[in-house]
DNA sequence: CTGAAAGCGCTTACAG
DNA sequence: CTGAAAGCGCTTACAG
């Protein structure tokens, strides 16, 4: 690899005029600028981004942790921060951790040390204390979907909401008995639907039906095995509401393989649904998330809080976005 | 951020010592050794991996630059190769090309430029000479899932028999009028898979029809829109074949929209399985890729050649997996 | 318009 | 066992 070094040699100026000319960070006259260009083709220099950033105390990088890729929101979300970073003129880091603590842990520690200018993260809720001390080190931070730490930036979907509404929606067709298959508590989407949904659950007057399993939450097999004991615990269960898409597809197959009709018997709807809904055999009705709405807001919020050199801590941001009922076959 | 000097300051001794003790690279005073432990944590010094990076020549990055992420294989493999690089105290670094060359060109760019030691590509076929250019630069390349250049590492799939033994396979359900759903002929794959159908076609005697679309080949669009024009292209039409599970899953809706049923109508399978097929409705008979496979040996491939120093390099290696045929309901 | 020098935060021979 | 010095590849006041 060539160096800045290496292109002066050849033209015959100093570093710091090279550095200079390929920055256009002061004029520079055109034939040494000429010269210096030629060199940088014939050596086919590329500038050491690294070295830059130590210098620079900026790296143009943003790490991004989440639970998972596969079959979650998080695959398009982690494209659109992707995207949009890259417009800017960032680079995206991600790391998955399979909503294990320690796994998230090592990760935070890693991104800390210099990797990063910022993390956006989609966290477990175990670890608040150590990105406080993160960000209290001059990083910024930007949670998504899960807003785990009000006092910092966040961009989320009013899952209360969801849940309220979904529940009386399944209500006004004419179920009874409702079950929600849901996840962790501690993860603070999953307590806020379960809030809206027991909200609704009493106004109405009927039974609260949960299930949940030790599974990772965002895998098909959760929806599946969730269904079969929502089954066990609800006689009469007329419908099931799931948190994510992929429970939802994992619970009709559940429902599929006990001879069960979706929406005959059984009203079914997805509380996060993201583009496959639509698609479907027996089409989803779902709560259309947002996802890239969240994706480019995250990276909004994020590079403006790099790139906010105040040293006025402003209040943190909080935006949260609607998802909308999108009625299809399934309820 | 406390730095080692401000460690070392604190600890009464030498940056040097500091780091050796730090990083345990020669044996350092016991008493002296707790003292800059001390000063670590109360400093809460966390060493800036950059420098390190920029004094020892190695980053400890992977660059992973594939075209989507929602809803394909991809999305499981950069999450096996984050976890394996993890493992190995790699950081992994993802880009997504949209299969768009353009885009592809500028990440390929911006990752040579020192923030990756080794580079993961599921390409477009169309940056080679770049690829090669960097690799020549001393940053190590290894190819998934499409092997667009045979004097690179690869970790790719048996393509051509998928599509050869698919055809077989719905030949003798008895299928006579096969249809394939399939990519951009310059992504090795598509052109792998459809040799292979093409083979089998001749060889069995019955007609070719295969249809693609413009719009993103990730999409279910893609295949719900190509399976209409198989519709469209054949009378008869009793077999689909789709190049990827998202292809498959857009297809079995159209044909519902049509009343076409799956299998009795038309049998419906997917050349690009990846743990949905078993769960959907009808559940969908594929060739289940070993993606946690390729995931990890893209990994370890790449670590190797990277921390492989020996100048002498080595001749390309190529693993190829073997996809297997799940037979399921959909055909 | 351009050079010489200092420095970003580390590591690593070289002495002692 | 530890210090002093050089250097990784760049940028940026400071002079001139």
């Amino acid at each position: 690899m060539a160096t800045l070094k290496d292109v002066a040699n050849l033209a015959c100026v100093d570093v710091s005029t090279v550095s200079r000319a390929l920055n256009n960070t002061s004029y520079v006259h055109p034939d040494t600028k000429e010269r210096i260009l030629k060199a940088v083709k014939e050596l086919s220099y590329h500038p050491n981004i690294i070295a830059k950033s130590l210098k620079q105390g900026k790296r143009h990088t943003i790490g991004v942790v989440i639970p998972r890729l596969s079959l979650t929101v998080f695959a398009v979300i982690a494209q659109t921060i992707e995207e949009e970073a890259r417009k800017n003129g960032y680079a995206t880091l991600i790391c998955n951790t399979e909503d294990d603590p320690k796994i998230e842990k090592e990760c935070l520690n890693r991104l800390r040390s210099g990797f990063v200018d910022g993390i956006i993260i989609a966290g477990t809720g175990k670890n608040n204390r150590l990105i406080r001390d993160i960000h209290s080190t001059g990083i910024a931070i930007t949670q998504i979907v899960r807003r785990q730490d009000p006092g910092l930036n966040s961009v989320t979907v009013n899952y209360e909401k969801c849940g309220y509404e979904a529940t009386k929606y399944l209500y006004n067709l004419g179920c009874r008995e409702i079950g929600l298959i849901n996840g962790p508590m501690n993860i603070a989407p999953y307590k806020e639907r379960y809030n809206g949904y027991s909200k609704a659950i009493n106004e109405l007057g009927i039974n609260e039906t949960t299930a949940s399993s030790k599974i990772p939450v965002h895998s098909l097999e959760y929806g599946y095995e969730c269904a079969i004991e929502l089954l066990d615990k609800s006689e009469n269960l007329d419908g099931i509401m799931a948190a994510v898409d992929a429970q939802a597809i994992g619970a009709m197959r559940a429902l599929k393989d006990n001879n069960i009709s979706v929406p005959d018997d059984i009203h079914l709807l997805s509380l996060t649904g993201d583009r496959i809904g639509k698609m479907l055999e027996t089409s989803m009705t779902s709560f259309e998330m947002p996802v890239s709405d969240i994706g480019i807001n995250a990276a909004k919020t994020i590079i403006e809080e790099i790139e906010n050199t105040t040293t006025e801590k402003s209040k943190p941001k909080n935006i949260v976005f609607l998802s909308k009922l999108v009625k299809r076959e399934s309820s």
